[in-house]
DNA sequence: TGTACATCAGTGAACGCGCGTTCACTGATGTAC
DNA sequence: TGTACATCAGTGAACGCGCGTTCACTGATGTAC
C-alpha cells in the first residue's frame, strides 16, 4: 500500500501536528507513539518511515508549537500597537494569562506545558526546545522599549513568569489558579 | 521479618526523602516505585506496607518537599533582614536563582521541578501541591512590604517567574540558562 | 506511451522491557494469658 | 515474668499491561527501458 510522496508529506504534517498537541496534553512520556499515529489516522508500524526515534518525533513538535506560538505572537502584537502603557500588559500577554490558555494546554505554550519534562531530556531535545523559547524572546522584545539588553532582560522576566504561572495554575484547583493569574496579570515592568 | 513499629516509621521516613528527590529528579513517570524503594534500601514489594497507591507516595513526597523549601525560606530570610531594597532579591530568591539550585533539582524548589508534571496527575495530587504553593508564597508574602493584598501578588509573580526560569534554564543550553536566570536576578516590584 | 520491475508507505503481529500492583511466604514483633 | 500465638514489615516471584522498536508482508508509486 505504497502512497504517493505527496501524501507522505501530508501523514508526516498530520502526526506532527497531532504529537504537538498530544505532547503538550499529557507531557512526553504520557504521549505514546502509538497514541499519537493513531491520532494522526495512521498505525504505528509506519512510524519509523517518519522519523528515526521518538525523539526526533519529539523535537519536530516542539518546532512546531514553537512556530504556532511565535506566530500567534506576531498576529496578536504589532510593533506598534503593543506596549500600550508602561508595565501594561500587551494583547499577547493577556491571551496567554487567559483561562483559555489554562484549559486548553494542547494548542498553548510549549514552554508553560513542557519545561518542566524537557529538562530532563536529552541534549537534542533541550537544544530544540531552547531555539524555540529564544524565538519568542526575541519577538517579545521586539516589541517593548528600552535598550536592546533591557528589552531583551524584560522579555525573559515577562516570560519567566507567565510560564510559571499558567504551569502553576494547571497544577492547582480553581481558586489558586485564579489568584497567580490575577496576580500576574498586574502591571510589571 | 517483620521489624518493630519505630523501625517502620524510619522505613517509611526514608521512603519519603527518596521519593521527594527521585521525583524532583526524574518526573512522576520516571520515579517508579521499585526505584524509590531501591534507593531507601527496600525491596519494592513491601511498598504497599506503607502506601495504598503510588498517587499516596507522591503526596507524602510533595508535602515533604514544600516542608524542605518553607523550612530554607525561613532560614534564608528573616523578616527583618529582607526586602533590603526596593525590588532587590531577598536572600531566598538569590538561592532559588542560582547555578547551585539550576544544577540539584532532587534537593530544589518543587514547583520548577514538577510542576508541568502535576498538572497533568488526578485531582488529589493537585490539591496537595497548591496546598504547598500557597504555603511558599504566604512565606514570601510575609517578607514583603505594602498592604496585604499587595504583598501577596508580589509574592506570586516573583514566585511564577524564579519557578518558570529555573524551568526554563533546566530545559535548554548553558548560555539560554544563564541568560534567563540573569535576567530574572535583576530587581522587581 | 506502454511495460516490467524496484521501491517503499503503511499494516498488524511480535519483540523485550519496565511499569504498578498482587501474592505466598518468612520470621521477628506485639499481645493475651 | 514466661509462654503461645496472632500480626504484619519486608522479600522476591509473578500478574497483566503498555511502552518503543522491529519485522514480514502488501500493493500502489516511481522509474528504467
Amino acid at each position: 500500500m505504497r502512497v504517493s510522496q505527496a501524501e507522505k508529506e501530508r501523514s508526516r504534517t498530520r502526526i506532527v501536528e497531532s504529537a504537538a498537541r498530544l505532547l503538550r496534553e499529557r507531557g512526553v512520556d504520557g504521549a505514546s507513539v502509538a497514541d499519537v499515529m493513531s491520532d494522526a489516522g495512521l498505525t504505528h508500524g509506519g512510524f519509523y518511515r517518519h522519523f528515526d526515534t521518538k525523539d526526533a518525533m519529539v523535537r519536530a513538535a516542539l518546532d512546531s508549537a514553537f512556530d504556532q506560538m511565535v506566530h500567534r505572537l506576531d498576529a496578536a502584537d504589532t510593533p506598534s500597537s503593543s506596549d500600550p502603557s508602561p508595565g501594561g500588559l500587551s494583547a499577547f500577554e493577556q491571551l496567554y494569562l487567559s483561562d483559555a490558555h489554562l484549559a486548553a494546554p494542547g494548542q498553548g505554550c510549549p514552554v508553560a506545558a513542557l519545561a518542566g519534562d524537557v529538562g530532563r531530556t536529552g541534549r537534542d531535545v533541550r537544544e530544540t526546545f531552547a531555539q524555540g523559547v529564544r524565538r519568542i524572546v526575541s519577538g517579545m522584545a521586539n516589541r517593548l522599549s528600552g535598550s536592546r539588553a533591557q528589552r531583551r532582560a524584560r522579555a525573559w522576566r515577562r516570560l519567566a513568569m507567565m510560564a510559571g504561572a499558567v504551569a502553576i495554575a494547571r497544577a492547582s484547583d480553581p481558586d489558586t489558579a485564579t489568584e497567580v493569574l490575577e496576580a500576574c496579570r498586574r502591571p510589571l515592568p
